[in-house]
DNA sequence: TCCTTTGCTTCTCTTTCGGAAGCGCTCCTG
DNA sequence: CAGGAGCGCTTCCGAAAGAGAAGCAAAGGA
């Protein structure tokens, strides 16, 4: 049994269905935009994917890969995984926030040599 | 101790401290998305945030109320809590989310019915 | 004084995460 | 054709995080 998150659906902390708390639960979850951040470069293999992904375990990542093949967000290719159309959609979204993530270090009195990249 | 996630230190599943990583990580928890989504319309106490936020528990929103005041994104006024100008910048990003969780789900089979708004 | 509202804290139980280990497969090399 | 390397996973288990119920001190009003 699947527990993706579905708009439409009650999911983690919400029971309206509201679309919007449906992304926010697939989102919410550790690595879910990491990955799909790290898909924008282009199609990965499972295990550059994991390389890219500072070495996140396995298990964790295929399951956030089956969460975001069910959820038409991630698709597997010749060429291995890769953002769907949708999917690069929502990564114009979430590239503002690297940016964002920036100033926000900088709010925050972050010294900018410890940034190490976006 | 607290745990709230800063740009430049590790964070859960990134021990680079990217900035990136440090927002995805906060936000990648559950209601931290939604708390900021909800207190885009104006000042809310803590009853009343958690009331819009279906009923989340007090434990949790209160955990989150204090990595987003930590994170300087809310802050707590005469009026309740309320986002800071860094805040309703980052609310900006997650905006457009709203019509694009409503795209997915259309994209995912979801009739409009069930989708209760977003 | 008594009741309501508010902003929490504590406790317990369940779910999810994180990491290590390893398996079957294919491709390449000697 | 044996051995090794790279691949996409799967299983297991201790640790961490989440959900939910209960309750409490302080502030305010009737």
């Amino acid at each position: 049994m699947s527990n993706t998150p579905r708009p439409g659906e009650p999911v983690r902390g919400s029971e309206t269905g509201r679309p919007i708390m449906a992304l926010f639960d697939l989102l919410g979850r550790t690595w879910a935009m990491g990955i799909v951040w790290q898909l924008a470069d282009g199609p990965q293999t499972f295990r550059g994917l994991q390389a890219r992904c500072d070495g996140v375990s396995a298990s964790l990542l295929n399951r956030r890969l089956k969460e975001l093949r069910e959820s038409a967000l991630v698709t597997r290719g010749d060429r291995g995984y890769e953002l769907t159309p949708l999917g690069l959609e929502l990564w114009g979204l979430l590239r503002p926030m690297g940016d964002f993530s920036q100033q926000w270090a900088t709010a925050l009195g972050v010294p900018d040599s410890a940034e190490g990249g976006v």
